[in-house]
DNA sequence: AAAAAGACTATAGAAGTAGTAGACTTTATT
DNA sequence: AATAAAGTCTACTACTTCTATAGTCTTTTT
């Protein structure tokens, strides 16, 4: 399961991409807008600006907008900053790999293989979607289930 | 990630897969050979007997043994035994389904559109992915990554 | 100088995961 | 019938991670 700090990360992004053009976001409107607990969002967004995505500035005006096109963002980079692997087990994970304890030999490991293929099939979504892809789903209501 | 429990759980089957046909097979070999936890792997095997797939006796010469043909038990079902669901939102779980917190208007919510996108391709693998096939690809090397 | 914003660190509470303990039931053997 | 060998079931504890909150500091504008 996603974890909220990530939903509310994805949901800020794309709140701040719609935003993209105006004045910069202050984190209590971005908090009340999008129902997000303020000091939490605020963890959050540090997060997202140290990684690059976000820029920020102080004092009175300031606030938070994007440092990149909401095409260029994609959500499987947010869910590596916020949730860590994508992966299932930390020996299929292609940017956080990590043994497996529980296992002894991992090149006949058959859990594994599936788990890679299972990695390849999420990340072909993930990695290919981006906040400008959500956006731009959020009034396509083609996609009914 | 994958609990260990649901780990565990994919070892046994593996385990009692191979040993079909012989004499069914006690926790504590079980627990010894796959280095599980012992009590930990009773209740998992008692889940799994619970849901189905296994067969068990009680009494001296007891033990557990598959219940079904390893190519008929497949991971997507023993995920959601032991881990619940597979979609990594809830609104987005077909056997799962649960409304997000905090989402207002799922019908157009580009977030679960797309997570429902990763269930897919997720499920893809996982609900055509058996225990025959998990063993099947431990001796087969041509995967490397 | 004051006010408006973000930056950063620490901590607390809640929830979930992993593992342990112990008493009970069924079955086979002697 | 008694004993031993297994699985059954429920409760509990320890640990870790997640969610959220608090407070102090820094920067920038007016």
């Amino acid at each position: 399961m996603l974890s909220k700090k990530t939903k509310y990360a994805i949901k800020a992004l794309v709140a701040l991409g719609k935003n993209a053009g105006n004045p910069p976001m202050q984190i209590v409107r971005l908090a009340e807008q999008e129902m997000i607990p303020r000091k939490f969002l605020e963890q959050i967004l540090l997060d997202m600006r140290n990684a690059g995505y976000l820029y920020s500035k102080k004092g009175a005006g300031g606030g938070y907008s994007l440092n990149k096109e909401p095409g260029d963002i994609y959500l499987a980079d947010i869910l590596r900053i916020t949730d860590g692997p994508i992966a299932m087990v930390p020996c299929a994970s292609l940017k956080f790999y990590r043994k497996c304890d529980e296992c002894h030999d991992e090149v006949t490991c058959g859990i594994r293989k599936t788990f890679i293929d299972v990695r390849d099939a999420t990340l072909k979504v993930l990695a290919q979607t981006s906040i400008a892809d959500v956006i731009a789903r959020e009034t396509d209501e083609s996609i009914v289930n």
